[in-house]
DNA sequence: GCGGACTGCTTACCT
DNA sequence: ACAGGTAAGCAGTCCGCG
């Protein structure tokens, strides 16, 4: 059955259509069987998927430097349809040149076969790994994420009206922007403030009856029954199917909302079928781990029921499943996204689990159970399920859906189809980004060896053991309290640095003769002067748009929808931008360039020594610093001004004033202060005492000693400040020496990175429990192991392993005072004097 | 056989 | 599977020590 045979069945309608008013485009995809791509589009008013089957007789390709005459051994197979002579410019050379382009009726021929059968495993080919749908969008300049038309059987995007303010705002934005740039930003500006659509989504989790406890049935062969299927839909539906079984309580759950609709069945089959028939009312499918687990079991479930192939519409790929109605996300690999995690969420949870994650940003937990899942009473099941599928639906609706916007906006930046957006990393974004810089401009894509023959190794040497090049700078703090202190920070400073020293692959150490005079600062590199390059030109368009376009907007919104449309696009420009100089340094990035990389660290340290010179010359001491920021000790207004100019003027930067602290108080150590603002606030960075590893018996007493810092506002009230924290520190040494800290609070929560018969060189003391726990159950990667430091042979114990008496308690005391030592040591006192470390006896007569 | 100095491994943080 | 820089704790090793 075709793809197109499913669809029709699905939806009910024929599905091929020619002509659409106002679509949303899903994404691209290849039908194998009838041999062409097709393109997924949402009719916004009626929610259904429509299917547009190539007509422009798109055909899969690849590139090649030999000759026509050369290659002709390939027209005798049958999967070539043509080759021909085309002109493109080649960038690492700045030249017209004459390829060849291989042209065949499959993209196997192409790629994607482990042997001969794929021209790119025997000839030296370009533009070869490009998956055939990805080349197919960029071909015909569409955009997923974005509104097209259909008419007659063409598609086309629908451009954006701008408002009269978003035209202002567009001059504003482009007023210091050179030619070349203006009209990326242009482009972007309207590519960007397309409005999100509403579309009807559910999230959907599954339970099976286990074989064997604590072990995760196969999917692949799907042998234990379905016994209950929740949905949770963005338009309130929320239903759960169930078996009703015979061999447990029915049970009962106080906590269900009262609008869950319960649907009881005695048979699997039936159930399958009417649950198949449910979502097909959503064109997004939401799951947690769904490509891996929940998907297969459902296809492979309801095949070995006997359901007919078309009632089921699901779609098995290799890694990632989707459905024949629209598209599927799995938000476990949206989650892992280092990038999401970090600067769309960020590092709010640090576990990926539906549990860790739920909690670090809605605040929800999962519902607990105790045993196993087969024991429990169905309604309980119910619950417990239909819980899942509720914090699922919540990961992508609360915040106003941010993140299904994030994800539409990371869309269109990327040219990408939403399901790749939501489970590749930010490589595959710049890069397929980049692809379509290159098809635009007709550029060949050079393969990733001859970018690299650029440069091997680095010219700047790297602090940290093998590492490749050196990186930013990082001034030594000066210790102690510092009253009103004013940090500046220069303002997306490595895409700044790119847009503005015109870096990119092919700018830098161009071939031209007449460039090479024209050096890079701090740098043994030369940029070119005849070209703009095209990472400079993108990187630089985003980094404009989003600082002098987006932000201002978002400021000048007149309600809250506009303000967080806007902040939304600022978000995601954020997360591609953040990652845009880190890419060119990753060996593994099709565009990879040291030399770029390099330069753009030594550029950075370049901005940042030459504005810390500056600053001294104008009498102001610079307290601190790291990489793109400088702490500025209470300089005046003017000082501030003629600092901020000199970067502007001198360098081309954008360098701010970020933010005021009313004191900030540093250690002699690196990344690692407390800073206290006007109201009382308190951002503490590096210092041990909030990092997420430290028991929260230790964690408490931390913050507790914070937010007695908060409330300073004059070097004088620190003797106040010094009585209560002395106060705070002593009840909490009493407590340990006493024992009178539940077990959990001691408790160590370290992540366990790979699995524990890895850890081959040494053995650390969360991998000596993990070890332990290894007995009770499963351990895996990313697991955090939670322990305590005991007396007993290990010097440790799991938590639910050990008891109170086996606390070590010296080493906790230990622990308690390296902590509090980076805190009390910027404020000019010790631990000891503190605690009084003469009269340790007191304490026992307590 | 033991302790101190040292290095390397590991994790979590900062930009 | 974006980068490098820093802090901290612990594991393991080397060396001296009659």
């Amino acid at each position: 059955m075709t793809v197109n045979e499913l669809i029709q069945f699905v939806n009910g309608v024929v599905v091929d259509t020619s002509n659409l008013e106002r679509g949303f485009l899903l994404g691209a995809g290849y039908d194998g069987d009838k041999k062409v791509a097709y393109l997924k589009i949402l009719d916004p008013d009626t929610q259904k998927v429509y299917y547009y089957y190539d007509k422009t007789f798109h055909k899969p390709y690849c590139f090649s430097k030999k000759s026509p005459s050369e290659l002709a051994y390939l027209r005798k197979r049958d999967d070539v349809e043509d080759i021909v002579v085309e002109e493109k410019w080649d960038p690492l050379t700045d030249s017209m040149i004459k390829v060849s382009k291989i042209i065949t009726k499959d993209p196997l021929a192409v790629g994607g076969h482990p042997s001969e059968k794929s021209i790119r495993n025997i000839e030296t080919c370009y533009e070869a790994d490009i998956k055939y749908y990805e080349n197919y969008l960029y071909d015909l300049g569409l955009i997923p994420g974005t509104f097209v038309k259909l008419e007659n059987n063409k598609v086309q995007e629908i451009l954006n009206e701008f408002s009269e303010e978003m035209q202002t705002a567009l001059k504003e934005a482009m007023r210091e922007s050179d030619e070349y740039l203006k009209k990326y930003i242009e482009e972007y500006a309207a590519l960007l403030s397309q409005p999100f659509p509403q579309i009807k989504r559910a999230a959907i989790d599954i339970e099976v009856l286990t074989e064997v406890e604590n072990r995760l049935p196969d999917p692949e062969k799907a042998t234990q029954p379905i016994i209950s299927i929740a949905l949770a839909g963005n338009d309130g539906k929320k239903v759960v199917f169930a078996i009703r079984r015979n061999d447990v309580e029915t049970g009962s759950a106080p906590e269900m909302p009262k609008d869950v609709e319960l649907k009881f069945f005695d048979d699997e089959k039936q159930m399958l079928i009417e649950f198949f028939k449910e979502i097909t009312n959503y064109p997004i499918i939401v799951t947690f781990n769904g490509d891996s687990f929940d998907m297969p079991y459902l296809y492979h479930r309801a095949q070995n029921l006997k359901i007919p192939r078309d009632a089921i519409p699901i779609v098995l790929g290799r890694e990632i499943a989707s459905i024949v109605h629209g598209i599927h996300i799995d938000l476990y690999k949206t989650f892992v996204n280092k990038s999401i995690q970090g600067y769309a969420f960020g590092n709010r949870y640090n576990e990926h689990t539906l549990n860790a994650i739920s909690e670090g940003i809605l605040g929800e937990e999962k519902v607990e159970v105790e045993g196993s899942i087969n024991d429990l009473p169905m309604m309980n099941l119910a619950f417990y399920n239909y819980t899942d599928a509720k914090l699922t639906l919540e990961l992508t609706s609360y915040d106003n859906d941010l993140l299904m916007k994030l994800l539409i906006t990371l869309s269109r930046i990327a040219r990408m189809n939403i399901e790749d957006t939501s489970r590749l990393s930010v490589s595959n974004w710049i890069r397929s980004m980049l692809i379509n810089e290159h098809r635009r401009r007709n550029a060949l894509i050079p393969r990733k060896e001859e970018i690299e023959q650029k440069g091997q190794e680095a010219s700047s040497k790297a602090i940290i053991k093998g590492k490749k090049y050196q990186g930013g700078f990082v001034v030594e703090p000066l210790p102690g309290v510092h009253f009103h202190v004013v940090v500046l920070d220069f303002a997306s400073l490595y895409p700044s640095i790119i847009k503005v020293f015109n870096l990119s692959y092919e700018t830098v150490k161009c071939p031209h003769e007449e460039c090479k005079t024209n050096i890079l600062p701090n740098t043994a590199y030369w940029v070119c002067t005849k070209m703009r390059g095209m990472t400079s030109l993108l990187i630089g368009a985003l980094r404009d748009i989003r600082v002098n376009y987006f932000k201002r907007l978002s400021k000048k919104a007149k309600s809250k929808e506009e303000k967080e449309f806007y902040n939304v696009i600022s978000q995601a420009l954020k997360v591609v931008l953040n990652a845009s100089y880190g890419v060119m340094g990753f060996e593994n990035f099709p565009f990879y360039c040291l030399p770029v990389a390099e330069s753009t660290t030594a550029l950075g340290r370049y901005s940042i020594q030459q504005t810390i010179e500056k600053a001294k010359s104008l009498g102001v001491t610079v307290i601190y610093g790291d990489t793109d920021s400088l702490f500025l000790k209470n300089p005046t207004e003017d000082q501030v001004k003629e600092i901020v100019d000199f970067a502007k003027e001198k360098l081309g930067i954008d360098l701010e004033v970020d933010k005021v602290y009313r004191y900030v108080a540093f250690s002699q150590r690196k990344k690692n202060y407390i800073g206290v603002y006007e109201d009382g606030s308190v951002e503490v960075k590096g210092l041990s005492g909030k990092k997420s590893h430290v028991p929260d018996f230790i964690k408490n007493v931390f913050f507790d000693v914070i937010n007695i810092l908060g409330k300073v506002k004059s070097p004088q009230d620190f003797e106040i400040a010094k009585e209560e924290i002395r106060k705070r520190i002593r009840k909490a040494y009493n407590d340990i020496k006493n024992r009178n800290v539940p077990l959990e609070e001691l408790a160590f929560k370290v992540m366990l990175n790979k699995p524990i018969e890895k850890y081959t060189d040494t053995t650390p003391q969360h991998v000596k429990a993990a070890m332990l726990l290894a007995q009770k159950k499963e351990v895996k990667p990313g697991d955090i192991i939670a322990f305590v430091k005991t007396t007993t042979k290990d010097g440790v114990k799991p938590v639910e392993m050990a008891r109170k008496d086996e606390i070590d308690v010296d080493k906790y005391i230990e622990f308690m005072e390296s902590t509090f030592e980076q805190l009390l040591d910027a404020l000019g006192f010790s631990f000891d004097e503190i605690i009084g470390a003469t009269k340790l006896e007191d304490f026992f007569s307590f």
